[in-house]
DNA sequence: ACCGCCGGGTGCC
DNA sequence: ACCGCCGGGTGCC
């Protein structure tokens, strides 16, 4: 009850899309990204909108006052501790309430009513945020003072105080020696100060870059123990994944206090912030791993579910010997799903046999479990061998593209036992504690990697029961959802079970274990995808992520919130503790804050080294500019629509108008580098004023086309998420028709764009109306070749003649630009393969199966959209990469790069990126360039402003205007 | 709360 | 006795 009114006093607040000056720390950590303009924008907007309370207010006054009330309620509090004051408008007695509740969550008491009157005003209104630190009187039995700091913005100062004195408070000011010092007697790290008062010199933005910059780094010591796996588990671990194994391991079983706790008499102390409670907190089971992609997070995974049931016994699993156990019976039950391909055997095994690799295990593991567990297996194999639901894969395509890779990859192996039984009513499988199931919850991109690694990873004899909860048919039963070792689902299944209300079985189950694959993709914690992951039971939960902190340090809140590491994952308190006095440069909230990451998170890089040797040997990775020069058609037509943009660009910037333009700037630029490509890429030009309405929506559906096959990865700036349902405002900006909609229904008849304040209405939104009617149609015409193309069938002709074994990524931004690829690879002979975000699940399994396959005659080229799959790809028999056109974000062309140059590749990896001469391909590059630079130099505050001005800039150089 | 406040009992010393 | 004083009951908002 208590807990439940604290959570809801730190909702997340609405995002609103003022715009609203950003905190320059925040600013500087985003520099490293340089994206699309439109995503910025989007930046600016979340930040805008999350912050408006806490990040831009400086304190106002402050006033000691009176909570009373304490024997009614038993949130402790001690001297020196920090409280939130919390309206309670729906108080009977008092509609002006202000409750009082410690940093657990308990109610302590409420504020005296005549200062409750004063500041419900205040608080209400938003004039203020008003904290508050106990200073001492914490045993007091009736009431005990508090003194309280008003926070908000210079400009409600005034009002503020004179609102107090109507009521009869005077607010102090000087806070140097006023009562907002008071003594903080038991706070051996100071950060309980109030933050005007800051006791060393703070840092510069230098070192609070540096200083976050190596927030994760180097965080080994004391990881170094190694553990072996289980013996189902067939691959060899690396030492540096024995390490992971051990340490997550002991993260798992430690029975101690969560980090920064400890027992003190008959309550709990959290030496970090040092509250004191008198329930034991809840065990933080679990953490990050942030290691390097590469490292083996997905093996050493599955390493630690299969090895560390309970005290690190490992999980009893079924034997399903081929040869060894003589009493196996053994079915087979092939049927076919309705893709017709055959399905996987399903194989049973009798309940008196159990599997020899957890024999070690078997007397101390709670006894019920290999019973229950047997039991219910056979059940689900008689179900199995009805033929009547083999498959558990509902999604018929992705059914397919599994059974591929699982009979072309490794035939015989049958390990990964994937069941469709429905046996309801079961509570097999549940250990001692009630939970057995790990479930793993990850991108779209990387479901099919899970399931290829837990093939790859388990001994072929032992059977792990793993269920892929995703398509359409997914059995929904709790019981066997809870009875599976692993449930393999996406964070978008997640979050739409989650979305109705009906029923999430997800919701229901208590997992043993919850890990979030590329867990930074859960960061925005008004997201449907983030509650949804917030919401679910578990006793351990793990966060995977290569890139944990993505933007900002707001990134982590949603970590630790996750985690469950208290206080931290109350909004309130992660900002007055941590986020704060970091942004303030406060360096003992930096130390907590390092202290806090250190505490629960592993990461190495591929530099880390062990035992004096790096992680991973990585082949050699050389990048080659192969500079493309235009024919002179080529350049006469290129200049001609260079003029052209320039003119239209050159009177946006006269107008001042380059921002609200931004549509037709993105389009003019797209239509250049499309030049640069090859000339079929570019669609008719679509400027001029529109005269009907029917023109102007044709133009606005060109746009929207061109923006998102513009291969510049536009996010809707409301949800920053990829845009769903996209659709283009007559102002020419694009979202999901959700998002806008939404805007739209909340501001009513003032509804504004987001992006420029123009008006707009709901029934002014097009649509996208999909790939067919894309501009710059290839087909139909007769095809011809562009300089860019020869010179990438050049190379490709003199690398196939030197070593036909050569496996290359031919990488462009522009789908389109793949299909004219397509024309002369076929002509001159080579199979290849390709990836693009428009194929199904079934169709990117296959083409990736295709290329990693290495027998003579497999394809040697797969033609890749930059943006497609995101990470995770395993591309390893590619060793060479042809980047064919820039990217504004030289991270994603990286991270391509990554794909084929990570652990498995065994060859020098080479990068060639061509660069139309004189063109704004070249300045795009210089453009690179010079950012890297400036984040290199560790630059101050940068405000909004700056960074428009940044992009109207770097408009203008690549207009050369 | 070892207080303040309220309201009933009481009323020379 | 329309007061003062005493002492018991009581007590967040």
């Amino acid at each position: 009850m208590q807990s439940n009114f604290s959570r809801s006093s730190v909702q997340p607040h609405t995002p609103s899309i003022s715009a609203s000056p950003r905190y320059a720390f925040i600013d500087f950590l985003d520099v490293g990204r340089a994206e699309t303009i439109s995503q910025e924008i989007a930046n600016l907007t979340e930040d805008a909108g999350q912050d408006l309370e806490t990040e831009e207010s400086g304190e106002i006054g402050y006033i000691q006052g009176t909570v009373v009330g304490l024997r009614y309620y038993s949130g402790v509090v001690n001297r020196g501790e920090m409280v939130s004051l919390v309206r309670e408008p729906q108080n009977p007695y008092d509609r002006n309430a202000v409750v009082v509740a410690n940093v657990y969550g308990s109610q302590v008491g409420h504020i005296k009513k005549e200062l409750a009157a004063a500041m419900a005003y205040i608080i209400d209104n938003k004039l203020a945020r008003v904290e508050g630190i106990v200073p001492y009187g914490e045993t007091n039995k009736f009431s005990m003072p508090v003194n309280l700091t008003f926070l908000g913005k210079e400009e409600n100062r005034e009002a503020v105080h004179n609102h107090m004195r109507r009521h009869g408070f005077r607010l102090g000011t000087d806070f140097k020696g006023g009562t907002a010092k008071t003594s903080f007697g038991r706070d051996p790290l100071g950060l309980l100060k109030s933050s005007s008062q800051i006791s060393a010199i703070p840092l510069t933005a230098e070192e609070l870059k540096s200083a976050f910059d190596k927030l994760f780094d180097d965080l080994m010591e004391d990881k170094t123990r190694e553990m072996e796996p289980a013996e189902a588990v067939c691959t060899p671990l690396l030492p540096h994944q024995k390490q992971a194994l051990s340490w997550m391991t002991s993260r798992e079983n430690s029975s101690d206090l969560p980090p920064f706790w400890e027992q003190k008499g008959g309550l709990y102390f959290n030496v970090l912030t040092n509250f004191a409670v008198k329930e034991r907190p809840e065990k933080v089971l679990g953490g990050i791993l942030a290691d390097d992609m590469g490292l083996g997070k997905t093996l050493t995974t599955i390493a630690l579910i299969v090895s560390n049931f309970h005290n690190g016994k490992p999980l009893p699993l079924e034997k399903c010997g081929e040869s060894s156990e003589p009493s196996t019976s053994r079915k087979k039950s092939a049927s076919k799903g309705k893709s017709g391909e055959v399905s996987e055997e399903v194989v049973e095994s009798s309940p008196s046999k159990r599997s020899h690799v957890d024999s070690a295990s078997a007397d101390t593991i709670d006894k019920d479990v290999p019973r229950k567990k047997a039991k219910t297996t056979k059940k689900t194999s008689k179900k199995s061998a009805n033929t009547k639901e083999v498959i558990l894969l509902d999604d018929d395509d992705f059914a397919a593209a599994l059974e591929c890779s699982s009979t072309q990859v490794m035939p015989p192996k049958k390990n990964v036992k994937k069941r469709s039984g429905a046996d309801k009513g079961s509570s097999a499988g549940t250990g001692g504690s009630g939970a057995r199931a790990t479930l793993i919850v990850c991108p779209l991109s990387v479901l099919s990697n899970w399931l290829d690694q837990f093939e790859q990873h388990m001994r072929a004899d032992v059977t792990l029961n793993v269920y892929l909860y995703y398509g359409a048919e997914r059995n929904r039963s709790v019981s066997l959802l809870a009875s599976q070792d692993v449930v393999l689902t996406t964070y978008n299944v997640l979050s739409s079970d989650f979305g109705n209300k009906a029923s999430s079985p997800l919701h229901k189950v208590n997992w043993l274990r919850v890990v979030l694959d590329e867990g930074h993709v859960v960061r925005n914690p008004s997201a449907l995808q983030s509650k949804a992951v917030l919401e679910l039971q578990s006793e351990r939960r793990w966060i995977l992520s290569g890139t944990p902190i993505q933007n900002s340090l707001k990134d982590l809140y949603m970590l630790l919130s996750f985690l469950k590491l208290k206080p931290f994952d109350v909004k309130e308190w992660w900002s007055r503790i941590i986020q704060r006095p970091v942004t303030m440069g406060d360096r003992v909230g930096l130390q907590n804050l390092q202290a806090l990451v250190k505490g629960i998170t592993l990461r190495r890089t591929k530099t880390s080294k062990v035992d004096g040797r790096t992680v991973v040997q990585l082949p050699e990775r050389t990048v080659f500019v192969q500079h493309v020069t235009l024919s002179e058609e080529e350049r006469e037509k290129y200049e001609q629509v260079k003029t052209e943009g320039r003119n239209i660009i050159g009177r946006y910037f006269q107008e001042g108008s380059v921002m609200t333009n931004y549509a037709d700037v993105l389009a003019i630029l797209v239509r250049l580098r499309q030049y640069c490509c090859h000339p079929s890429l570019v669609g008719k030009y679509t400027g001029g004023d529109p005269v009907t309405p029917s023109e102007l929506r044709e133009r606005l559906i060109n746009k929207i086309t061109l923006v998102l096959n513009s291969g510049s990865d536009e996010e809707c700036a409301i949800c920053l998420d990829s845009l769903r349902q996209p659709v283009i405002t007559y102002c020419a900006h694009v979202f999901c028709r959700p998002c806008i909609c939404e805007v739209i229904r909340s501001e009513k008849e003032q509804a504004r764009c987001p992006l420029c304040r123009a008006q707009i209405k709901t029934k002014e939104l097009v649509e996208y109306p999909g790939e067919e009617l894309e501009t710059g149609s290839v087909t139909g015409e007769k095809w011809r070749s562009s300089s860019k193309v020869d010179a990438l069938m050049t190379i490709l002709l003199k690398l196939r003649n030197e070593d036909p074994t050569v496996k290359s990524l031919v990488v462009s931004q522009f789908t389109k630009f793949l299909d004219i690829l397509e024309v002369p690879l076929r002509e001159y002979g080579f199979s290849f393969t390709r990836l693009d975000g428009s194929m199904t699940q079934k169709a990117r399994a296959k083409a990736i199966q295709d290329l990693q396959d290495s027998s003579p005659g497999s394809p040697t080229i797969m033609l890749l959209s930059l943006k497609a799959g995101g990470v995770g790809l395993n591309l390893t028999t590619a060793s060479h990469v042809f980047m064919m056109d820039p990217a504004w974000n030289p991270a994603a062309e990286d991270q391509c790069v990554d794909r084929c140059h990570r652990l498995g590749q065994s060859r020098d990896v080479v990068i060639t990126k061509f660069i139309v001469k004189d063109s704004v391909e070249e300045n795009m590059v210089k453009i690179q360039k010079k950012k890297q630079e400036l984040v290199a130099k560790a630059f101050g505050t940068k405000t909004p402003q700056d960074r428009k001005q940044s992009r109207i800039d770097d408009i203008r150089a690549l207009m050369e205007i």
